[in-house]
DNA sequence: TGTACATCAGTGAACGCGCGTTCACTGATGTAC
DNA sequence: TGTACATCAGTGAACGCGCGTTCACTGATGTAC
């Protein structure tokens, strides 16, 4: 895909708009920033990239088509952004896995718009083939480097490592949902997300029998 | 308040409603069951109960007022709700706090409606100062309850109560929102969301220091 | 290199819809005497 | 107990609005020869 005629200059003249399909994207990641998902609009979009309310129809075959592939591009970044912070678990996965938690956060706070088509559109994670692929990916990140962690402990005292996942998934959803979303604060706490969620999964680990690394 | 000529037969005939405020409530919760908190439509309670669209006008300015009356109600019937499992610590206070976590899960798969109204329909939570109250209240209960739970531990490792609260709370949230809502399984889990969020809880206090009790 | 033509990505007007909210109104209720 | 009247909780019609989506269309693009 490319830009046909699309200097500096004449951006509005040509007929083909050229990316669309791409810009109506982040014309809707915009909206749903500004407003939350149930406030973004097709003809919104179209109205704010300059198009006509029908174009959108032309790359997406309705409003769920295109907030689906929005959700999927989310997941799928944010599965990237989570393994670059696992980092492969180096340089010890204690420390790795407390990144993963502050990459979870990090996404949230700098991606409120694709984090809520993702969680809070009210979106059925199954609601496509890709979308589905792309959650399940990322949370095998999770679930991959709840795997390695749980290694470390003895095979007798080791805990199912799904279950580990969903322990820290859950409390990394509750603190980004309830406290760490820019959209507004809901309430003042006395320290940042970031660092009640790292204590969290601190002592977490500690529950498990896993310390401190030395 | 009560019903004028209300009974069986000329429920339709009276022309004072006489509760209006409370039916429209109670459609506003049954719709929010149906489409979330985004398709509740003050036109559509309105028929649904059988008075005309501006009726609901006469008891609420507006849409977010009944929104936010609807929250506030949730806040103090899940206040009570934790309230009630905590019982005052008894017969001691890791059970009881455990029995705490299950009643929030309880709380929001049995009143998803309430649940959504509190904590997904984009209300600031300091909308209105009676919401604000509710919601401070409802989260009280489990500082307290933190509080008993961490002054088990001596004074030289006993964490911030707040923090703790606010670990549970996440965790609580997490799995709830993720997993407990009625409305979609987002996900199969190899286990309830209750015996999820039991175990988070249980480990964490073990993370803590707090065994199990005997 | 030039031309004919198929395809493609837009247009713009229109549709039906349902919403939130306001308005002047009226029938029912409660109260003062 | 009866009556006059103020208040209150509804009605129903209307408003302006913006939405999602469809339709027949047309200008631009890319390709075969």
């Amino acid at each position: 895909m490319s830009w046909h005629r699309h200097d500096d200059d004449d951006k509005r003249r040509s007929y083909h708009h050229g990316n669309l399909r791409e810009a109506l994207i982040q014309g809707a990641l915009e909206l749903i920033a500004q407003k939350g998902p149930a406030g973004f609009t097709v003809a919104e979009a179209a109205r704010a990239i300059g198009v006509s309310p029908a174009a959108p129809y032309r790359h997406f075959r309705d409003r769920d088509d295109l907030m689906a592939d929005v959700a999927t591009r989310g997941f799928t970044l944010f599965e990237a952004a989570l393994q670059r912070a696992w980092n492969g678990g180096a340089p010890d996965p204690q420390r790795a896995f407390e990144a993963l938690g502050r990459a979870y956060l990090n996404f949230a706070r700098t991606e409120p718009a694709y984090y809520s088509a993702m969680f809070e559109a009210g979106m059925p994670l199954d609601a496509t083939p890709e979308l589905h692929r792309a959650a399940d990916q990322a949370f095998n990140v999770l679930r991959d480097a709840a795997e390695v962690v749980c290694a470390i402990l003895p095979v007798g005292q080791r805990p199912p490592a799904l279950m580990v996942a969903l322990h820290v998934w859950s409390m990394s959803h509750g603190i980004a949902s309830l406290f760490a979303r820019a959209d507004q604060a809901r309430r003042k706490l006395p320290m940042s997300p970031e660092e009640l969620l790292e204590a969290g999964i601190l002592l977490y680990l500690q529950g498990l029998g896993i310390g401190a690394p030395k």
